[in-house]
RNA sequence: GGUGCCUUAGCUCAGUUGGUAGAGCAAUGGACUGAAAAUCCAUGUGUCCCUGGUUCGAUUCCUGGAGGCACCA
């Protein structure tokens, strides 16, 4: 008889507390944490992107934290491919491990699996980003249309993101994007137990507002002066980098790229609970109470007697 | 205390020559398959400060009051 195998998923929204309930979970189980967050892979951002500190580091062994360079060209499959090869070898000798993030893609492309999608030359993106710029996006959805009207009808066709990945795929393959859509569902060798923390909005906003003031506090005005240069670059298209590169521009004040980071924050947050939501399966615990409701859940879910001490 | 101006959406304000109102921002809902902290879509009923009057009808005009601002004492 095959023993049964366990990911423990924690979501929610920003600043919700995620990485706490992840280490002391991580305690109990004696499981290591996965990091799904799109942006706490990349070395070069730490304060703006809220990595765990040096202590909460050294309390759990974390991985996917930190293991990029902004340079990297790094995308969801590349995830999903590296997490799914640390898993199998972890299930080895375990039986449970934990993931942790607030990047909803990523967190379903481990937990669900993806398309299997083939590889396309960057060029070929470069090329539709400056036809995007020199003839707009009507002539790619345009496009699009000819060569698959199948997404063409299905996709937001006025969100020039999307269009150009489905067009991208079109070009790379020759065949259309919609039809690597829908393969069959991947098997996966674990059973997924999701956890969603959840505030009352007024008390999510609160601390997202006392943490952002934290990172201001902590020299995210430094981190970001050092990485001016290469604002160019996608990672460096996020919350707490892109206010402060305006700031550092002169094009807003400094007052004023606090507030939008904060505000930018809480829309980002409201775009993470709108994602959750769609997560019926997942278990609602209180920010206030998330271990203890958790705990209580996964007793249930998880009857090996791994945990005992500690 | 006197005079003038102001009070309309969470905020800043526009507007109705009298027929119960609309912008920007904020906010809210949604979409999402290798850019995802990205990208995109949708959503505006609010005692028009209170009171009485004129009127078929008042947020709009008039009386009185309250609060705010400015100036004069």
């Amino acid at each position: 008889m095959s023993v049964k195998k366990h990911l423990i998923s924690i979501i929610g929204p920003t600043a919700i507390g995620k990485t706490n309930l992840a280490i002391e979970l991580s305690k109990k189980f004696h499981a290591p944490i996965l990091s799904s967050d799109s942006r706490q892979f990349y070395k070069e951002m730490c304060i703006g992107t809220a990595v765990p500190s040096k202590e909460e580091l050294s309390a759990a062994p974390h991985f996917f934290i930190q293991h990029k360079s902004i340079v990297d060209r790094y995308s969801v499959g590349d995830f999903e491919r590296e997490a799914m090869g640390f898993l199998k070898s972890h299930y080895l000798k375990n039986d449970v491990a934990i993931m942790v993030g607030g990047s909803g893609l990523y967190t379903d492309a481990v937990c669900k699996g993806l398309d299997k999608f083939p590889e396309v030359p960057h060029e070929i993106r470069e090329n539709l980003n400056e036809s995007l710029v020199n003839f707009g996006l009507e002539k790619l959805s345009d496009k699009l249309k000819e060569l698959d009207p199948k997404a063409f009808h299905q996709i937001a066709v006025d969100n020039p993101v999307r269009v150009i990945r489905a067009l991208e795929v079109c070009l790379a393959s020759g065949k259309p994007y919609s039809s690597f859509l829908n393969q069959p569902k991947k098997e996966r060798p674990f059973l997924v137990h999701t956890i969603n923390i959840s505030a009352p909005r007024e008390a999510l906003y609160e601390r997202i507002n006392l943490r952002v003031d934290l990172m201001i506090k902590n020299g995210l005005e430094e981190e970001v002066r050092g990485l001016f240069d290469q604002k160019k670059l996608n990672a460096l298209n996020t919350v707490g980098y892109k206010e402060l590169f305006n700031y550092i521009e002169g094009k807003i004040t400094r007052e004023t790229a606090i507030e939008e980071i904060k505000k930018n924050s809480r829309r980002f947050a409201k775009r993470q609970l709108t994602w959750n939501r769609k997560n019926t399966e997942a278990l609602v615990v209180n920010y206030e109470n998330a271990l203890e409701e958790s705990m209580t859940y996964l007793n249930k879910v998880i009857p090996t007697p791994q945990h005992t001490n500690s």
